[in-house]
DNA sequence: CGTTAATTTGACCAAATGGTCAGGATTTTA
DNA sequence: TAAAATCCTGACCATTTGGTCAAATTAACG
């Protein structure tokens, strides 16, 4: 019995819309992950989730319609981490939250960072909008945050716009450089531990890094 | 007069095949850089060569051929990078130096960091020998030196790996993510001040983060 | 039930793709 | 200058691609 199959079993018709978009979306992100949205291809997406093609344009009628979709929802899960960052006024805890949370996602939705950075190496031709708008004013409204923790003297004067990118690098790499990582650690991925220890000496070298603790 | 034809002048026959050459690695590098290997196309490459294709594939008979090349000549700029950390037993300069290095290549060679950074998203079909063996090597051996400022206690107790990973990954995001950079910094790129400004901040946190000054 | 609506899929298509090739142009060499 | 070697390219080809469609299957509902 497929997931499928279970899925009509339990709520018919009604689910397996959800229940089929959800897989496909799951084999489109890991296939746009890997070859980006030229590379990948339609049929092997299909593949991956196992259904036919033609089922497949029956639920997403064009690789694009597809895309656009896988992407909107990476978005979401950064703005939940962007979040984060604020609660707080404190920079050692605002940051170490913020850190804390983009290394989560690198460790359990590594497909949907490679996925953006495919996106932005290829200069963001589907979500120059977003970058533009969202991602600009969080941006600055963050710089404004710590800029005045600079000038509280809570932390060293560093340009902020770096620091941010220094944090967003760190933290994806353990997503998009994944397979580096793990060639160099003996073919084996990062255990729990190893990935808490990166996670603790991310933190600590940023936070030192500024003056923060 | 085209370049190949003033190659013709100067060199002639012997030189052709070498300027010819040097022109289509380049085109292949941007495209390959944009779209990784599946989704690059050898008319594109072709035509921002500004070749017909089938001039292209005289001189690179597949596609596989023209990527190895590609590949090949990014993986030697790494190894200068990775030849800047040696010189000198003192950390601060000798991290300094290698962050300097890899910050210049960001910048005068985005193209070729983006190509690597698609190779290890796909995890790595073509260049898996030189992460086993070459990087794997390079990175043990750096290490060890990282372990002994350790052990003396000339910087923090922090895991090598993770440090190099920093580094690492703070650099390349100048080269890999510019296009996200640039739209945040107004749609203009970094101007010459402002990456000078990106270096000495990611050369300051990093150190001041392990304690190094 | 039986009718309607949603889902599934094999077969198909036009366009794009990597690559070939014959024959022409240019340069080298004897 | 002749012929050998290298370089160039329009036309071509088999395969792959995104996408369609009609017909079949399954579920929903009165």
């Amino acid at each position: 019995m497929t997931k499928v199959e279970r899925a009509i079993k339990s709520n018919s018709k009604a689910s397996i819309r959800q229940e089929k978009e959800k897989i496909i979306l799951k084999a489109a992100e890991s296939v746009f992950a890997e070859y980006g949205f030229r590379g990948a291809t339609t049929s092997m997406i299909a593949e991956r989730a196992k259904i036919p093609k033609a089922n497949l344009h029956y639920y997403f009628p064009t690789k694009q319609a597809l895309y656009r979709q896988v992407v909107d929802n990476i978005f979401n899960i950064w703005l939940q981490a962007a979040d984060s960052f604020d609660d707080c006024d404190d920079p050692v805890e605002a940051l170490t939250r913020y850190i804390e949370k983009k290394m989560d996602i690198s460790r359990e939705n590594p497909m949907g960072s490679k996925v953006w950075a495919n996106e932005i190496i290829r200069r963001a031709p589907v979500i120059q909008d977003y970058l533009e708008t969202t991602l600009k004013d969080w941006t600055e409204s963050r710089v404004s945050i710590i800029q005045r923790w600079i000038d509280q003297g809570r932390i060293n004067p560093v340009d902020p716009h770096y620091l941010l990118y220094m944090i967003w690098s760190t933290t994806q790499h353990y997503a998009d450089f994944n397979h580096q990582i793990e060639t160099l650690n003996g073919g084996t991925p990062l255990s729990d531990k190893q990935y808490q220890t990166a996670k603790d000496n991310a933190i600590e070298i940023i936070l030192k890094g500024i003056g923060a603790r």
